[in-house]
Formats: structure tokens, C-alpha cells, sequence
DNA sequence: GTACATTTAATGTTTATACATATATTTGTG
DNA sequence: CACAAATATATGTATAAACATTAAATGTAC
């Protein structure tokens, strides 16, 4: 459905329209994570951050890196791992080099639910699968041009 | 700045990639809008309604037709509509025809605020105009196009 | 080495969102 | 007409995000 049909709007120009359907596509894909990862009483974020440790695996990173690396920066990383490791997915340590920063690791359980995760993951990304290769190339490329500075 | 360096990621695919390629991009647009709105004591979301009952003017609409035009359909809309009616920038009436449903319009003042902020909003699209206009058509086809049932 | 600035993370507080439930009204059915 | 079902909106509650502030450790200038 083209954007228009699926907000009833009219846009003054295509950059207001681009910008709007970005934003709209983004909500759609969120909710479907949201779902997603409510069976395994996660948030999208939380999944992100393990997802995050688990690439640097097995070296830790500090909450700092964590942030860079993050989809979304402005929410609370601290808080977020707070939630993590309430359920044991990960482990926090003080850094020895540097007592102010705080390394976080994935946990063994946390390794545990992202690989019980995958399969579902590929299941989920197929219900997004309705460019072609060359369109899924194009629309990355727009969309790094679009965020140039 | 492609979007493996921005976050430093690696992904599986290219779905994969756009996936986050998108989430990234609306977090990017999410946080400028945000800042911007901020000096007119508005949260994007607030904004996004007033834009809706701007566009249906003279007529009211129900909050089940502003959900429907809403970018983010998630948001409670009763709880906007009261932030929005606290500052006196909308109005809400119970429509007489079906006293279940409230006609909410924007008010006076509401409008007023729309046009002190429509020529600031022109140069904020501006800082979004990396693409050439065949780009952001190619754009807009692409993000229609994903969201695909 | 002390004083002061900077960095890193956590916390307090306000506001917003997610989800379920409640309330009021209308519609449909026997 | 009575009453159950459906609909539209509001509200309660828990969780999360936004933003500023705080606390601790480190770096820098003198």
C-alpha cells in the first residue's frame, strides 16, 4: 500500500513524503519485532544489545560501545542491561584498566536464547522479503545517502 | 556513512540489513524532529496530530480516524489528544450523532502554532535532501514496496 | 601532590508507551 | 422491549524512554 492510502495524507513535497514513510515503515517493521519477541519476553532493543555482545563474543564491551553500536542511542543503556541482567543474560563486571567503565559480557543462558532464537529470526526476515536483491542493494544505498550529512 | 560503520555491524543479508538500515534511518529523522519540536513545546507525535486535524479542516475527526491517519498507530491517542487539549491546542466535543465517538478540532490557537512553525519546518526538510528527486521517488517505491503483505 | 576538569556509568524524575480493563453508548436479536 | 454483543473512548498499571543530575575514577595543569 503506498504510503498515502496507508496514512489517508497528502505530502507537500517527496522529501516530506520519504521522510514520513521511512518513519511509517520503521513503526511497521517495529511492531512485527515487538510481537516477535514478546514469545521470548524480550523487547527489540533488549534483543539488539544481546545481539551486539554476542557479535563481539567473546571479548566484552563496555557500556559505552554498547551505545555506539546501537540501533536506537537514546535510550538507556544502563537501564537496559539493568533488565538483562535481571534475567541473567548478561554478566556486568567492573573494568580493571579503567574502574570507571563497566564491562559487559553475554552470559551462557543469554547465548542460549539468541540460538533458540535464529531459526525464528529467519522465519520472521522472510516475511520481509519482498524486494529483489537488486532493490534490497538500491534501498540501502538510498537510505545511506539519505542520512549524509 | 553506510550503515555497518554506523553501528558496526556486520549483516547476514540483505533484508537483514534493510531491516535495520530502516530502524536506523527513522531513529536518525526521530531525533532531529524531536529536537526540533522541542522549541515549540511539542513532541513529533503531537505534531503529527495537529498536521492531521490541520488537514481535515474545517471538519472535526474522531480519535479512531486520527489513529488511522497516525504514523505511529501504537501511541495512545486518548492521552495525546489530552496533552494536546491541556495546552488548549485542540478541542474535544462529543459528536451528537453517535455520543461514543468525540470530534476533536483544532483550535485557534492550535492553527496559529501550525503556521509559526511551517516555515521552520521547510529548512529542517532541507537538512534531509541528500536525493536527487528520481532518487526520492526511487525511495518512496522501495519503502511501499517493502511493507508488502 | 593538590585542585580542577573530564570521562564513564548510574540514578532521579518526569513524561510517554504498551497492554489490559473499564465505562458508556449503540446495534442487533429473540 | 429486554438483553447480549459490539463499538468508541478513557483509564489503570507496569514498563520504558527522555533529560538532567550525581558519583566515582581518571587525566591535566600547576
Amino acid at each position: 500500500m503506498k504510503i498515502e492510502e496507508a496514512i489517508q495524507s497528502r505530502f507537500q513535497n517527496d522529501v516530506q513524503k520519504a521522510v514520513i514513510n521511512v518513519l511509517y515503515t520503521a513503526s511497521f517493521i517495529g511492531q512485527q519485532q515487538q510481537q516477535f519477541f514478546k514469545k521470548f519476553n524480550l523487547t527489540s532493543q533488549q534483543y539488539n544489545v544481546l545481539r551486539i555482545l554476542n557479535g563481539s563474543q567473546p571479548n566484552p564491551l563496555t557500556v559505552a560501545e554498547i551505545i555506539s553500536r546501537m540501533i536506537d542511542k537514546s535510550s538507556n543503556a544502563s537501564r537496559l542491561i539493568d533488565r538483562l541482567e535481571k534475567k541473567s543474560l548478561v554478566e556486568r563486571r567492573i573494568c580493571k584498566k579503567d574502574r570507571r567503565q563497566v564491562d559487559v559480557n553475554i552470559s551462557d543462558k543469554g547465548l542460549q536464547l539468541l540460538a533458540d532464537i535464529a531459526p525464528h529470526i529467519e522465519q520472521m526476515e522472510r516475511t520481509f522479503n519482498q524486494l529483489s536483491p537488486g532493490e534490497l542493494t538500491q534501498l540501502n544505498e538510498l537510505l545511506d545517502k539519505f542520512r549524509k550529512p
